[in-house]
DNA sequence: TGTATATCCTATTAATATAGTAGGGTATTA
DNA sequence: TAATACCCTACTATATTAATAGGATATACA
């Protein structure tokens, strides 16, 4: 399952991207528009600012705002951000590899084998999505 | 990220399928095999016979045994057994389908999009996926 | 017919992750 | 200097996961 945290990240991303001007956007304009508890939206602008996707500027005035044009943001980096691996198992992450402690062999590993293609077209759907791409819903 | 229950399940088969015969198989035999708990194991099992995945037999030589060929034994169906739904989110899933209650309106939801698309992709590696394949790992 | 074998079933628990909530601190603008 | 708005840490409630425990029931075979 997709966890709240991601889901209201994305949307939040999205409603910044949609704006045409790259002004400050204040958290509880977000939070009011797509029905996100502020105290919560802001711990995910805040992770997503550290991870050098959004800017902020504080005080009167100030919010969050894109740091790169939308169409430049794959969704691989959000979801790597926001959700973590996008592989269903360390074992076949490509970022947050871990060996499973039961298992001898990989490479004969039914589970193994199998996510191994799942994360391959889910990566490729990620890498093909910008954020731009998401506007256009 | 994939559940333990899941993962151990899909072993069980996978090693079910493997056997030449379709005698019963003790749970402690798979259990040894694959390094999985016993009594988990045990539970996993039991969900797959009340979901006609698999055959029982108690006793002395009893066990469990596949109750139709590998080869017509698609992943959806152990995948929706075992996880749950396919989408990772509940607005987009066929068999499990929930609406978000902060979401107007879900044609015009980025996440609901993006995991629209994830979520064909994701059906069509494991409709096109059986047990049989799974084998040859 | 008794004993070992092995599934069946319910309940409980420990650990972890998620989804927030609380409360104050800091910077900026007007 | 007052209002605004981000910054940061810590806490908590809830749910899920991953088992574990313990006994009931059915079967094979000597």
């Amino acid at each position: 399952m997709l966890s709240k945290k991601t889901k209201y990240g994305i949307k939040a991303l999205t409603y910044l991207a949609k704006k045409e001007q790259r002004d400050p956007i204040p958290i509880a304009e977000i939070s009011k528009s797509e029905n996100i508890s502020l105290k919560f939206l802001e711990s995910i602008l805040l992770t997503l600012r550290k991870n050098e996707l959004l800017g902020s500027k504080k005080g009167k005035g100030g919010g969050y705002y894109l740091l790169k044009e939308p169409s430049e943001i794959q969704m691989t980096v959000v979801m790597r951000i926001l959700e973590g691996p996008i592989s269903m198992v360390p074992c076949v992450s490509l970022n947050f590899y871990k060996k499973c402690a039961d298992c001898p062999d990989e490479t004969k590993c039914a589970v193994h084998n199998l996510m191994t293609e799942l994360r391959d077209s889910s990566l490729k759907i990620f890498r093909n999505t910008t954020l731009a791409d998401l506007c256009n819903c």
